[in-house]
DNA sequence: GTCTATAGGAGGATAGAC
DNA sequence: GTCTATCCTCCTATAGAC
């Protein structure tokens, strides 16, 4: 609708914007920390301080309430690797990336999405804002594991796949939390242990 | 209550515990398909074949009744570890204990505890019988780490829970799941390597 | 101990006023 | 678009007969 005074609608715009970013602020967090079967559309709405009616009418179920909240973390991951250098050796891009990931984590802002088949994963991978991120994102791995297992950095042994994979399941490694409760360690000694067996493996190599 | 046909009592204690084993290991493929939260107590009936009521005769919640596969499965582990010679090296007994997770994980019967908090986790921390298994299981593997790391097998820098836990995580690492459903590759091949980038790790060692 | 039938409650989604 | 009040489905758990 188009009215006279053009800046009133704009504002109008921005704070519907504002809101549905605060709404997907609080998805994220109560996704990263509980999971989206414990989740419930009531504890988002008096989290973010509106009726659930008013959530229903941004979004039109659970789902897509959560689908928001992933397309909104991919798009964060696209932009962190996209502003990777892109003279980088490509194994310090992945270890970047894999960084990264434990970052969001140890903040609270890492979704868990189930592993399991779930009517979650279902609404994903009909979203095609999820979907075509998750492709670029692969595709942009994919490309440094390559390039990596070429130079002989990493393992040119391992089916790209697998790595890809592999560096994937670090959003969902539970060591991270345990690892934060035990409290024997600081935010970067966890990060570094991760990133330590994650790349280097357990068994002890030759010096 | 005590009659005076012995017999008789054994073999209704005998057909009760045999019903009690379907249930677990029914519990346990649910479980390890689907979650606990995704499992209702109607579809346990149903598999098992036998009404709704009955199952509350044998366990009272459907938290007791995922913790008595939970601790099913823990047994399991402790007599797989009991198992193991004494006299192996002890780096390769853990290799054997990823090894044997992974092989229960692909023929679905490794229950996925959920890493968030759920009434499941709290029904498990004040079961004792599993309890009592988790600590025999994490003493046991905690020996081998700093028996490995002592001679030098694996990585000394390395806080003996921090491969606790990364060799724990092995058991809800998603990425057999994956390489499972890209179809690429067969079961043993998925172990392999599973058991490479955890235990060689992603970056190429020096031949 | 097994069944059928049902209580009780949580949670996703909607109606309708403003 | 926001609210209050409500619907409706699903699921855990139990009552009560046999």
């Amino acid at each position: 609708m188009v009215t006279r005074n053009g800046t009133r609608v704009s504002f109008k715009a921005q704070m519907l914007q504002a809101r549905e970013e605060a709404i997907i602020q609080t998805v994220n967090h109560l996704l990263a920390s509980k999971g989206f079967e414990a989740m419930t559309v009531d504890e988002v709405a008096a989290d973010v301080g509106i009726a659930k009616a008013s959530l229903y009418k941004h979004f039109p179920s659970k789902e897509d309430l959560a689908a928001a909240a992933m397309v909104s973390v991919m798009h964060r991951a696209q932009a962190f690797l996209d502003s990777l250098p892109p003279e980088a050796a490509p194994m310090d891009n992945l270890r970047a990336a894999v960084a990264w990931t434990m970052g969001l984590k140890l903040v609270g802002e890492m979704p868990s999405l189930p592993s399991q088949n779930s009517s979650l994963r279902a609404a994903l991978m009909s979203n095609s804002a999820y979907m075509d991120g998750l492709i670029e994102v692969s595709d942009k791995l994919g490309g440094w594991i390559e390039a990596a297992q070429a130079q002989d950095s990493l393992n040119p042994k391992l089916p790209a796949i697998a790595v890809l994979y592999t560096l994937y399941a670090r959003a969902c490694d539970p060591v991270l939390e345990f690892l934060k409760m035990s409290g024997l360690h600081t935010d970067e000694e966890i990060v570094s242990l991760v990133m330590i067996t994650c790349f280097e493996g357990l068994s002890a190599r030759p010096t």
